[in-house]
DNA sequence: TAATAAAATGCAAGAGCTTACATTTCTATT
DNA sequence: AATAGAAATGTAAGCTCTTGCATTTTATTA
């Protein structure tokens, strides 16, 4: 409609506040540098022109972002959200900034989302679980992104982790559950091949088996996406292939708390029939009814660590310590001897 | 460790593969644009480098950057997660890349935000709600980036907005619950000073009190900042302060799943002795229990719609123009008639 | 085969910022 | 009042791309 203002850019500003455009950049980066006179004329004329600085201009001329990349299996739900939260205000504490992406539990999206952040300047990266390609490794060390995987550890791998140990937990509360006398177990759990966590989880109940003399094999898997709907649909399916079945576990809390709805409306009770086991800890474990026996991520710890170690490794080059930081279990009421 | 090798660029690769970097730069953008034998050559080494475009570098040449940016007030809970969703894919059918950023419902990190997505070269701008102040709506203006309003609707703005009539749909709700002999009613909202949505949400039951001839004053009103704790704790000091209360509205379902909660801990019945409302109809409304009686908010379409108005605004320059939808009434099983 | 049009490629000028280095202005000291 | 040294400011190169225009290569036609 109007003619085409263009956006005013750091020349226009050091136009109308009569100064060289060394100064305003000064001015915004290193105000002390100034005198305060001159600063109160430059900041002046940036209200004025609604100035703001280009960001892409400026990495490109200083070389660094102060941008931290966090790329997550999904935002539809609250399972990364609490650790993520965590790690935001540790960034933003120290003047750095968090950008998200996406994947939708796919690969080839994750590829996708892990170049667009690094294109954008991501100085470093958070990653969920160690699972990826060969090549996006290389990507990422040819470009000299530092990457964190979080949500996991495995001490065995060379890269650092800042996690907790899937496999472990899920065995501890295996182990539990054994020990409630179940015999007939069965797992709803997301596809293994791409999702590392998944697969932990899964043989740390095998492991728990095979110690109470169990056959491993007699585990009955349900493989599924997450979501609500198809953690009941999940459940249906197991109580009609293996209607013995006393305890469920499930590879997250959403699952499971599908799982128990549909329960309910099949008319199991829950859980004198059938025991229902979560895994994350996320408010839908304490929301749900009754209540889900589930087990505790330290989403929080996780979360401020990490941003804690990327940052050190990012201001002062100290190398990322892999660190393991306990699961816990939280019993609440989904959980009981098995009936027989 | 080894010596610095700085990242891959254009030039690099032009080098490498003996072509002009304006051949390399047209390979990735106009890929027909370049002979197939010099594309492969190109391509291979891309690959070979792992060379990945700088956005930035990218963002000025081309001074567009197919990148919207959206700005919510959360992504602890799932309040927003399902709209957003459902924009992202919006955008990603028409190869544009979402950012958020996440306010904390705080007007000066949503200003601090706005800014710096605007800096990091959004085309464009999604945002939650009218109410914010002049200054950055100015700025947004100088700057040329338009921005869509959802999450709200209403028409006396001229700044258009994709969304539903918060007032209108909690009136609606009230409407019933006045019809079901409710007489002392409460309200657990968040603060409505920056939060034009939970302002609406509070009128509406007011026009409703009034329209059935009660006084709007008697609306007992609870402030709090969102949280499944933070509307336990409301919940509490409600029937503590008004006793008499038999229909809780809550001003979203986080805030009523915390009241409910709270509501059984203390040995309410619900809905015999208490009802509850929520608003958003989100995952957690279904889940708990009893389920959730709310407002249902068309996260997914008003998500896409958003989408759909900013790509056609930017690729075609075609106008917004605002559209109501309809926020339903969601009656499950925690509203019941007034006990008496 | 020569002439012409079309396709492919190259050259080089920016896009908006930071920063090393050069220059100017101030402050303090004698 | 002169001058060294510090503080403030300016100059200009360079960060990595895109793109208008010029040039070269290829295809087409007479």
């Amino acid at each position: 409609m109007s003619k085409e203002q263009p956006t005013p850019t750091l020349q226009d500003v050091a136009t109308a506040a009569k100064v060289s455009t060394a100064t305003v950049s000064r001015c915004l980066n290193f105000p002390d540098q100034v005198k305060e006179k001159t600063r109160i004329k430059v900041l002046k004329a940036i209200k004025m022109l609604s100035y703001s600085p280009n960001f892409g201009a400026r990495a490109m001329a200083s070389r660094r972002t102060d941008t931290i990349g966090a790329i997550i299996p999904t935002m539809g739900n609250a399972i990364f959200a609490r650790g993520l939260q965590a790690f935001q205000d540790e960034l933003h504490l120290h003047g750095f900034t968090m950008l998200v992406a996406s994947t939708s539990y796919r690969e080839d999206i994750e590829e996708e989302q892990i170049r667009a952040l690094v294109g954008r300047g991501a100085d470093a990266l958070l990653l969920i679980g160690h699972a990826r390609s060969p090549e996006i490794y290389r990507f990422l060390e040819a470009q000299a992104v530092p990457a964190l995987v979080t949500w996991a550890f495995d001490a065995s791998l060379s890269r650092p982790s800042i996690g907790f140990d899937n496999q472990k937990a899920m065995c501890r509360m295996a182990k539990k559950v054994i020990d409630l006398g179940h015999r007939n177990l069965a797992l709803v759990s997301a596809e293994t091949i791409l999702n590392d966590r998944a697969k932990a989880r899964q043989l740390g109940i095998e492991d728990a088996m095979v110690a109470a003399n169990l056959c491993a094999k007699t585990l009955h898997i349900v493989k599924t996406t997450y979501g609500i709907e198809e953690g009941a649909t999940a459940f249906e399916q197991v109580m009609k292939a293996a209607p013995q079945t006393t305890a469920v576990f499930c590879g997250n809390d959403v699952l499971a708390v599908g799982a128990l709805r549909r329960a309910r409306e099949l008319g199991f009770k829950v859980p004198q029939d059938v025991s229902i086991i979560g895994f994350d800890d996320i408010e839908l474990a304490e929301i749900a009814y009754p209540a889900l026996t589930t087990v505790h991520v330290p989403h929080r710890e996780m979360g401020r660590r990490a941003g804690e170690a990327l940052i050190k490794l990012l201001n002062e080059g100290t190398q990322i310590e892999a660190v393991e930081l306990e699961a816990s279990l939280v019993f609440r009421d989904t959980l009981a001897p098995a009936r027989n």
